[in-house]
DNA sequence: ATGGGGGCCTGCCGGC
DNA sequence: TGCCGGCAGGCCCCCA
């Protein structure tokens, strides 16, 4: 699921629970996710402060008071779990683990994070702090979507000359870096352009439109999330995992929702992936 | 240089 | 009930 808002809203419930909080103990389960983790890891987070939480892209940075930042990727299912256990629980080992438990953090205040990933296309890394910018994975990312940088001038730049689709441009994390599948779906129908056009062919009256209308599905979902997310007390700790309604992804064959469009909603593949949109509105 | 497809994994759902 | 194909919100990597 996780796209920039997941991303953002597990970033914003971890936050209380990990930020000036100390890793009593770290527990790793299996050797790798997608890669594997980095050596010793599980000791190099023993001990550490939480000193904060960032996100880039749809990366989660877990700064640490050790000079080291504890990078996470969710991949396509992974999951944060807060949940609160007894004095001494990380040495009695008498906590039910779920499947696809990989990792265990045990804070200092009584409360264990896990993540959790079916897929496994997930990651974990440790990297120098001052370095993370340069970490592989982080290193080609383009512009922060909710960032100032991100304007007309520089999508356009973006778009001029491109050959493949605008909703491939806008799926690419070199150059907006934060969008996947649904968002960019629903930012295309919100904006009536087709996701089946050709980038460069579109005007730059229409390409400007597409700048706000990011930002606000965008901050739009964020606020939905946030809105969503309780404490972690009264509900089961998931985090990652609340459903949206969605404007157009997931809707095919229903009506389309833009005013006085009689519309069907259609799916089709792009580069192998599903894409919802209304072949009525969006040109 | 860039676009497209394969592959990584497991789970779930619908159809037969 | 069981099996099978298709699908899933990500992204790296290889090939043309």
């Amino acid at each position: 699921m996780p796209e920039l808002p997941e991303v953002e809203t597990v970033r914003t419930g971890l936050e209380p629970v990990m930020q000036n909080k100390v890793i009593l103990k770290a527990e790793v389960n299996r050797p790798d996710l997608r890669w594997p983790f980095p050596p010793n890891m599980a000791q190099r987070l023993t001990g550490a402060c939480v000193v904060r939480l960032r996100r880039r892209a749809k990366y989660i940075l877990v700064d640490l008071d050790t000079d080291e930042t504890l990078l996470i990727h969710l991949g396509m299912s992974g999951r944060m779990l807060i949940s609160d256990m007894q004095v001494g629980d990380f040495q009695l080992k008498n906590f039910v683990k779920e499947k696809h438990d990989h990792v265990v953090l045990y804070m200092a205040n009584n409360i264990r994070i896990t993540f959790n990933d079916a897929r496994r296309f997930g990651m974990m890394d440790l990297v120098p702090t001052p370095r993370v910018d340069k970490h592989k994975l982080l290193a080609s990312l383009g512009l922060e979507p909710l960032g100032n940088s991100f304007n007309e001038t520089y999508l356009q730049l973006a778009l001029v000359g491109k050959k493949s689709s605008i909703k491939n441009v806008l799926l690419d994390q070199r150059i907006i870096a934060g969008l996947g599948n649904i968002y960019v779906c629903e930012v295309l129908h919100h904006a009536h352009i087709s996701p089946k056009r050709r980038s460069g062919s579109l005007s730059k009256k229409r390409v400007n439109t597409i700048v706000p209308i990011v930002r606000e599905v965008l901050s739009n979902a964020i606020l939905a999330g946030g809105s969503s997310l309780k404490d972690y007390r009264q509900v089961d700790g998931e985090l990652g995992y609340f459903q949206h309604s969605f404007g157009v992804y997931g809707r095919e064959s229903l009506p389309c929702y833009t005013d006085n469009c009689d519309g069907i909603i259609k799916r089709i593949q792009q580069s192998g992936r599903s894409t919802f949109y209304c072949p009525t509105c969006q040109t």
